[in-house]
RNA sequence: GGAGAGGUGGCCGAGCGGCUGAAGGCGGUCGCCUGCUAAGCGACUAUGGGGGUAUAAGCCUCCAUCGAGGGUUCGAAUCCCUCCCUCUCCGCCA
């Protein structure tokens, strides 16, 4: 959420951002309520002052023995007008709350203005193409044929979208999850967090996830939602807290699975393990202080980095220009692998500041010194990285003309020594 | 799941329906004292919002906030109801 002051001072910057993202919101609407709530505000204010003024007279009468009947009356009748004021400035508060909660956070200056995916920049790639004597095949061939990812058994146990990880696949996939946390916990520095993976509806409005998202989340009956990303309990393990300055900046890691409705990915990337309901992620993120924020974002890319380098995948790096950008960041920095057997860039991580755009909807502060008033924190979070893609990458990038798939040489102290993924049976 | 206790400022902890935005302590900031350090002394020290004033820092003023929401009352941290959370004991369980 953005300040509600920007709306009053300088909603030319919203406007820009707006245009900037082509995203549609009627901004002179939102502008006349901010008007009206200060101005029922001021009525509502003075009215309780005199209220206050009239009780505080009839306390003074009563404990000097008086009659304060007169009193009385007339303070019951403020108190109905109050009543009528308060009514409307509340209904004016909330349309207001409803419309900022809809406003998208601004871009930074740098930020590449453009309409979609066409316009996003890619920054570098890393690492060589492999190359093949013969035709690399998808992952969901590799793996069905290895016996190593099994899609009809998930789709049976529970639905489409879904898949299972089988033997050697299961191995890989903890040998990544582990390898990613060691890294990121004893190279660079962050602490290792297991938080629950069932949320509540006040932490996916700190993430923004809610109300603009709530499609794309999982609700159980009792009212919680299954996480869509690790970066909602990490955003939210501050809420209402008013952090010392010298914990900042705070680096967290975390592993978990992570649910999706892809509600609206119907038909799109269905083969394979692209994009299923329950996928598994690490991910980094930061609460650091204002005017650091691009600076650790650039340390938190480079740190996701580390992981495809050490696995020796291909990847590019791209920034996402203002129209591709979703709802929440600043800026956002996606990390694409290259995956042969698709042939296709796939996004393996996507790394954005927000500001004190979370922090503000999840009260999380910080004091600059000690007499200093708080200030809003500054969050940001990225992938380090998807750990299933990372198999699929890996499965499509190690193939052998043979079916068999070679491990990385990093992964084989995680997996027993294992060395290359032969055709299993369960 | 059953029984009980409790949620107050950065932290701990008082609090009679009006004089309590809240005693006291800790912590913090500034000043005094001091050969240095420590101790001591004094002042200040919640958050959000509105209005006014000022070139700004700031200053003045009002409103709200004692877990959340409702209610009683002229007036609620204090009384009543609902919900949430924490703790203790019992039960159950990985």
């Amino acid at each position: 959420m953005l300040d509600r002051r920007l709306v009053r001072e300088e909603p030319e910057k919203i406007r820009q951002a707006l245009e900037k993202r082509g995203y549609e919101f009627d901004l002179d609407t939102l502008i006349a309520t901010e008007a009206q709530r200060r101005e029922l505000l001021t009525a509502v204010e003075s009215r309780r002052a005199e209220k206050n003024e009239l009780s505080e007279q009839i306390g003074d009468t009563m404990r000097a023995g008086g009659d304060a009947a007169a009193l009385k009356e007339h303070s019951t009748q403020i108190g109905a007008e109050l009543e009528e004021l308060e009514q409307e400035l509340g209904q004016v508060e909330e349309r207001f709350e409803q419309m900022m909660l809809d406003l998208p956070n601004i871009p930074l200056d740098e930020v590449p203005v453009g309409e979609s995916e066409q316009d996003n920049v890619v920054m570098y790639e890393v690492g060589e193409l492999p190359k093949f004597d013969f035709t690399p095949r998808p992952h969901w061939e590799i793996g069905e044929q290895l016996g190593i990812l099994d899609f009809e058994g998930a789709a049976r146990m529970a639905g489409a979208r879904f898949v299972t990880d089988v033997g050697a696949a299961a191995t890989l996939e903890r040998a990544l999850i582990n390898f990613m946390l060691d890294t990121h916990t004893r190279k660079h520095g962050y602490t290792e967090v297991f938080p629950p993976y069932l949320a509540n509806e006040r932490s996916l409005f700190g993430t923004a996830n809610l109300p603009k998202f709530e499609d794309d989340l999982f609700k159980t009956t009792d009212g919680y939602y299954l996480i869509p990303t690790a970066e909602v309990p990490l955003t939210n393990m501050h809420q209402d807290e008013i952090l010392d300055a010298d914990r900042l900046p705070i680096y967290y890691a975390a592993y978990t699975a992570c649910f999706r409705r892809e509600a609206g990915a119907a038909g799109k990337d269905t083969r394979g393990m692209v994009r299923v309901h329950q996928f598994h992620k690490v991910e980094l993120m930061k609460f650091v202080r204002p005017g650091q924020g691009s600076a650790e974002l650039e340390k938190l890319v480079k740190d996701a980095e580390v992981i495809l380098q050490a696995l020796e995948l291909p990847y590019r790096r791209t920034q996402l220009c203002t129209g591709d950008m979703g709802f929440q960041p600043q800026q956002t920095f996606d990390l694409d692998v290259y995956c042969p057997g698709m042939d296709r860039w796939l996004e393996i991580s996507s790394c954005s500041q927000y500001g004190d755009f979370q922090a503000r909807r999840c009260n999380t502060r910080y004091r600059p010194q000690p007499p200093a008033k708080p200030e809003f924190a500054h969050t940001m979070n990225g992938s380090g990285v998807a750990t299933g893609r990372t198999l699929l990458a890996i499965l499509e990038n190690y193939q052998q003309e043979s079916g068999t798939v070679v491990i990385p040489e990093v992964l084989r102290p995680y997996m027993g020594g294992m060395a290359e993924i032969l055709p299993q049976m369960p």
